[in-house]
DNA sequence: AGTGGGACCTGTCCGC
DNA sequence: TGCGGACAGGTCCCAC
């Protein structure tokens, strides 16, 4: 987001290339035509959708998936990759058979849109239906905004049997948490994945415990966040490993290690489809 | 209503 | 070396 909102903001579409028909769905009737001759007015961010109010009305509605990424194309050919790239290992894909959309704009500069997986997606919507689109009404609190608050989980938590991981991935209560960012945040708190979320929710009194919740989610939405920065700049001439960023995981993806803090190994169960990592002993 | 699981997709990695 | 299968992730959708 902060890499692309100087690049694009105020900018002219002047064409859009679909190279297919469909991401995860469709693309919009219309999509290339009604974005083409028109200017970039803004860019947001509402959980993991990028958000582009366009020029006569619109909007432009991305989430870039699991690896869904722009690329910035300078016309003197520079070249400078999203700031939102996870995968590892990939290196450049200069045949491009996962370029999906291209954007040319007024001065010279492509965008381009890849994604080898194509979870993610594209959407264009009067702006005035953003409350209401479907994909967007349902969404819960910004982990990092003012309302993201112990008394504010104690709430959502109240009479949820569903375990803790499956609340915390849940869009619905918290905006934006990953799979990783919830077994790194359960970990650091000390609190059990398969724990219902109820359990938190008791008595009159807030549990201390969701504020230490809160709190590591912070904290580690904040280290990512900063982790990305500092990966992008290592992109520019690199393979694009991203390593550093993943050395700061304490249970993810570590399965029979020591845990960090008791030296019992690390276990991992699948929940609701997904990897959870955590340490039995650590976390009640 | 709330919850759980399958489906989507493809590159990578592991074991045979 | 080659091949098949498991796996990763976010989100929607459909069952119970």
């Amino acid at each position: 987001m902060r890499g692309l909102k100087p690049v694009l903001e105020g900018q002219r579409i002047e064409t859009v290339i679909l190279r297919r028909a469909d991401l995860r769905f469709p693309f919009p009737q219309g999509f290339a035509a009604r974005l083409a001759g028109r200017q970039i007015l803004g860019l947001s961010r509402r959980a993991k959708y990028i958000l582009a109010e366009i020029e006569g009305g619109d909007c432009l509605l991305v989430h870039l998936g699991m690896t869904g990424r722009f690329t910035v194309l300078r016309p003197d050919g520079s070249r400078n990759l999203g700031e939102f790239y996870f995968e590892t290992g990939a290196g450049s894909d200069a045949a491009g058979v996962h370029d999906h959309v291209v954007m040319a704009l007024a001065d010279g500069t492509r965008l381009v849109y890849s994604d080898p997986r194509r979870f993610g997606m594209m959407d264009l919507f009067p702006s005035g239906e953003a409350a209401t689109h479907k994909l967007l009404r349902d969404i819960g609190v910004e982990p990092l905004g003012n309302g993201f608050h112990a008394e504010y989980l104690a709430e959502r938590f109240k009479g949820k049997s569903a375990p803790l991981k499956a609340a915390l991935l849940d869009q619905g209560i918290v905006a934006g948490l990953g799979n990783i960012y919830v077994c790194e945040a359960l970990f650091r708190t000390g609190l059990s994945p398969t724990r219902r979320a109820g359990t938190l929710a008791h008595g009159k009194r807030v549990d201390p415990r969701l504020d230490v919740l809160v709190r590591h989610i912070r904290d580690i939405l904040g280290e990512a966040i900063a982790a990305g920065g500092s990966t992008l700049q290592d992109f520019a001439g690199t393979d694009g490993k991203a390593g550093v960023y993943q050395q700061r995981f304490a249970v993810y993806d570590r399965e029979g290690e020591a845990c960090t803090r008791c030296g019992a190994p690390v276990r991992r169960r699948v929940q609701s489809g997904r990897s959870t990592f955590y340490c039995a002993a650590c976390q009640k």
